[in-house]
DNA sequence: TGTACATCAGTGAACGCGCGTTCACTGATGTAC
DNA sequence: TGTACATCAGTGAACGCGCGTTCACTGATGTAC
């Protein structure tokens, strides 16, 4: 072959974290075939080498921003001392960083109006994403009863989400810090040093 | 004139309508001149008879989306018995049919991501609005100190759009009446049958 | 070791199509006289 | 009251442009003999 073993695969992979990036900024309708090769260096007749088309692209880039923040919150919990996984999650939440940053940040404020729009197929596979998604934050729940730490974490989940929504729409100035500062209050207030319902001695199973 | 007084201005309302639901439902890109135009039964070239351009309706869209919203909670909170203001609006917005109405929901949720993309009157236009919004909840608190109750109603509206957009991902089952419970249960939890902030003798006053 | 062939990621011209915008025109009504 | 003209919301053909997709081709490398 012309080109090392999987090099294929990296060029594949290339595309779709680029891809994801402008999904999340733009949208899907901000995706254009010819521009993303471009991004990758190639023309743009080589997209269906890797892709059965643009709606395939598309999906493959959901998924890509799904995991990528499951990922990260995995690794920020793994990483927090004891007690602080939660909060170490939601400070790296409601940051102005993050709100500035819409291309790498948290797929679901991002892409959550822009699935209802998607194939089926991608709708089913970003909802069972937002499962795993759930049960990493409700791990890190401060309650004993699991019915309520599922509870407390969808919610948790929606102030987070709906919090950064908001001070992007905000815009960058102060009335945006305010909104930032109030998510963290709610979602952290009185649990600020409770202990995890989960060990974290091994990494978070996947979703039931 | 062919027409009778203030038909053309009917006819834009009607333009301006239309192009709303389908800028929540489908995002901006999802706007199609000749399609709308069709919709409100006349054809595509007479649209710049009436907006300076598509950008101009999108704008016009968004100030029609985020005031529709507006007035009904406030109607809501007028509408309510005291001290369930609040109650009643999260119960009107936390609901099945409310989840699979994008087209003529809630504002924030539809278009947090969208307004992004938009140009920077339009933006500064929905940050304004979104003052407003959080005003008409912060009235409606069941906190005596204002700042409490502004930090509050920003935390409940984050809530609120968050878990209607976790609902909307999930889809229609069981997993989405899940995340809608959550949500209620964390906006309202101890708070169902407190004095709101304000009397509501008169209709709410505009933002600061 | 050398030669002919197969492979296949990537190239770039070409296509069909839909869209936003422009513009000359229509035709019903109000107004001036 | 009747006639000629001005107004203007709406019509529909035409435009230029960008986009997704197709396809014959390229050319470097691995493999068979």
């Amino acid at each position: 072959m012309r080109y090392s073993k999987d090099h294929k695969a990296e060029t594949h992979e290339r595309i779709v974290k680029n891809a994801s990036v402008r999904l999340r900024e733009g949208g899907a309708a901000s995706i254009g075939v010819a521009d993303l090769m471009k991004e990758a260096g190639l023309t743009h007749g080589g997209f269906y080498a890797h892709f059965a088309s643009r709606d395939a692209l598309i999906g493959e880039a959901f998924a890509h921003a799904m995991e990528q923040t499951a990922k990260r919150w995995r690794k920020r919990a793994e990483q927090a001392p004891e007690g602080k996984e939660l909060a170490s999650i939601v400070a790296g939440y409601l940051t102005a960083e993050h709100r500035d940053d819409v291309g790498n940040g948290c797929a679901l404020p991002s892409l959550g109006a822009e699935v209802l729009r998607a194939n089926p197929k991608t709708r089913k596979a970003v909802a069972a994403k937002l499962e795993e998604m759930i049960d990493i934050i409700s791990e890190q729940m401060p309650v004993q009863a699991a019915k309520a730490a599922r509870r407390e974490a969808i919610a948790s989940l929606a102030t987070m989400m709906g919090t950064l929504m908001l001070a992007r729409m905000a815009g960058a100035g102060d009335f945006s810090e305010e909104i930032l500062a109030a998510g963290r209050h709610s979602v952290l207030q009185g649990e600020a040093s409770a202990k995890p319902r989960t060990k974290k001695s091994k990494p978070a199973a996947g979703r039931t």
